[in-house]
DNA sequence: CGGCTTTGACCTGCGC
DNA sequence: GCGCAGGTCAAAGCCG
């Protein structure tokens, strides 16, 4: 009885989701995985990938947990559409009932139902407006993003000009690199500058050395996963090929000889990597029979407290809260650093579904990345994010917020001094270290106040993922959502919950723009 | 006994 | 072609 409705239900939700404009394409997940669902339970978790936002992002909107300004109206909305439902089915069977009940009070009950059916199909029309309404603001603030991004390359260009090509040519990568995103690898060179030559159109999609790059790279990943189990399916070879081009590694300090991130692993090697004294650890996720998720743990060669966790891979199954957290963190990370500023939702998904792929690369939030202390490397054959929560928290950290610049709106993610080095053209890579010295102090203080409100908590999981979403959530869950609501509070304290965090990253994207005017403004004085 | 870890062997890509 | 390094496999052993 409940199968019909809940079907229709699920498609309704379908549509609506496509209405608004689920800016992380999802159809790499769906694809994947969206068979799993059945049924149309959509508050349950059907899967959380590593990598796949899209699965994360509508658990997230299911849940209602706040995924943003605008996902939480969603949410909103599919909880009304839900009763909705619901209440139009009972419609149906207390119709069909009433005669055995009796005539007394069917006239009432069908009015008041009736009543109670329009009323929702008008709150059904408001939330499609609504729909309408904040896509077109995000059309517009996406426009206006990429714009004043461009522009502020322009000036930055220009001052860089001006300054004098002497110190340029001996500038090292790392100071003109921002802090949090390093090139590390001469291969990736094509890579990074082809992302500049297609400045002109952030939707241009990859072409050229672009994709010249992701053929490469679909060749190298071709060729490891074939070295792989030969009974794997040659199709979600296919398939997951472009999720496990992707690495997210994680730098903790940990005494542990493994994060705890609720995932179940099984250890398949072991191998003593060059230049470390520290075993490298292959561990292999055995929560579902077939996940192709892996995850290599080692210690880092300067620092043997620092345990660095890489994560390979989307997850098929489903996932415990805490390991959902964690693949929220690590996916969205990936999202956002691997995407473009204004193709960040767009290509963002296509780039887990398996498209363009090189084209978005490289093109990175400057703030974002920095303020999480992420690094981008390419020495791997896959391009590898880092984050690094390593560093600790100064005692001042708690205090940093209230006493930001007051040049600077509120600013979550700081603007570096620089843009991302994808729009730097011909920037030799350099294997530098970024350290927390090399930021300027907008910069640091995002950091260290990121790396505070982790450290803060107890659980290292649960703060890294509620930190770090605060950060990365808006950037990479969501292209920019309207302005409304935002707080530009980027406080990512350890508690902090989705609504709470969700609702900081759509202040942050709108403080972020304002700070690209700031600096704009400032360039051009 | 099943699941996991250990560990040597094997495969593959890459640089010289 | 050869050696090296990274990644994976699979047999053996361990453990609850």
């Amino acid at each position: 009885m409940d199968l019909v409705p809940k079907q229709e239900q699920h498609k309704e939700e379908e549509e609506k989701e496509e209405e608004e404009g689920m800016i992380l394409a999802e159809h790499g997940s769906r694809a994947n995985f969206g068979h799993g669902g059945g049924g149309g339970r959509r508050s349950e978790i059907k899967e959380v990938d590593f990598f796949s936002t899209g699965g994360a992002r509508r658990r997230n909107g299911d849940d209602g947990d706040g995924d943003g300004e605008h996902g939480n109206r969603e949410a909103g909305a599919l909880g009304r559409g839900n009763t909705t439902v619901n209440t139009a089915l009972d419609l149906l069977t207390t119709a069909a009932a009433t005669p055995v009940n009796g005539g007394e009070g069917t006239a009432a009950g069908a009015a008041s139902d009736h009543k109670e059916a329009s009323t929702v199909e008008g709150e059904l029309r408001q939330a499609g407006e609504e729909n309408r309404r904040l896509r077109r603001m995000l059309d517009d603030l996406t426009r206006s993003y990429s714009a004043l991004y461009h522009q502020l390359i322009q000036a930055q260009q220009q001052q860089q000009q001006q300054a004098g090509g002497a110190a340029n040519s001996m500038v090292p990568a790392a100071a003109t690199v921002p802090a949090g995103l390093q090139f590390v690898d001469p291969r990736m060179a094509p890579a990074i500058r082809a992302p500049a030559a297609l400045d002109g159109g952030d939707s241009d999609g990859g072409s050229g050395s672009a994709g010249e790059a992701d053929r490469q790279n679909s060749g190298r990943s071709a060729q490891q996963e074939g070295s792989g189990t030969p009974e794997r399916d040659e199709n979600a070879e296919r398939a997951e090929a472009p999720l496990r081009r992707v690495r997210v590694s994680v730098r903790a300090r940990s005494e542990a000889p493994m994060i705890s991130d609720g995932c179940q692993w099984r250890k398949y090697g072991q191998k003593m990597a060059k230049g470390n004294p520290c075993p490298r650890a292959y561990y292999r996720c055995t929560m579902a029979t077939g996940c192709p998720v892996r995850k290599q743990v080692q210690r880092c060669a300067e620092d043997k407290a620092v345990l660095i966790t890489t994560y390979e891979g989307a997850h098929n199954h489903q996932l415990p809260p805490a390991a959902a957290a964690m693949a929220k963190t690590t996916s969205a990370a990936a999202a956002m650093l691997l995407s473009g500023p204004a193709a960040a939702g767009r290509d963002a998904g296509a780039l887990f579904a398996g498209h363009h792929v090189a084209a978005p690369l490289f093109q990175s939030y400057p703030y974002a990345s920095a303020a999480m202390g992420a690094t981008l490397s390419a020495s791997a054959p896959f391009p590898t994010i880092t984050l690094d929560l390593t560093h600790p928290p100064p005692a001042s950290a708690a205090g940093l917020l209230p006493h930001r610049p007051p040049a600077l709106p509120a600013m979550p993610f700081p603007m570096y001094g620089g843009f991302p080095a994808a729009h730097r053209p011909a920037v030799p890579p350099q294997p530098t270290t970024v350290s927390l010295g090399m930021m300027d102090g907008r910069n640091r203080s995002a950091l260290e106040t990121m790396t505070a409100a982790i450290t803060r908590d107890p659980n290292f999981t649960t703060a890294l993922a509620a930190a770090i979403s605060t950060i990365i959530g808006g950037g990479a869950e969501a292209a920019p959502r309207s302005g409304a609501g935002a707080n530009g509070d980027g406080n990512s304290d350890s508690g902090g919950t989705e609504s709470t965090t969700t609702a900081a990253a759509a202040g942050a994207r709108e403080t972020a723009l304002h700070a690209l005017l700031q600096r704009l403004h400032d360039s051009r004085q």
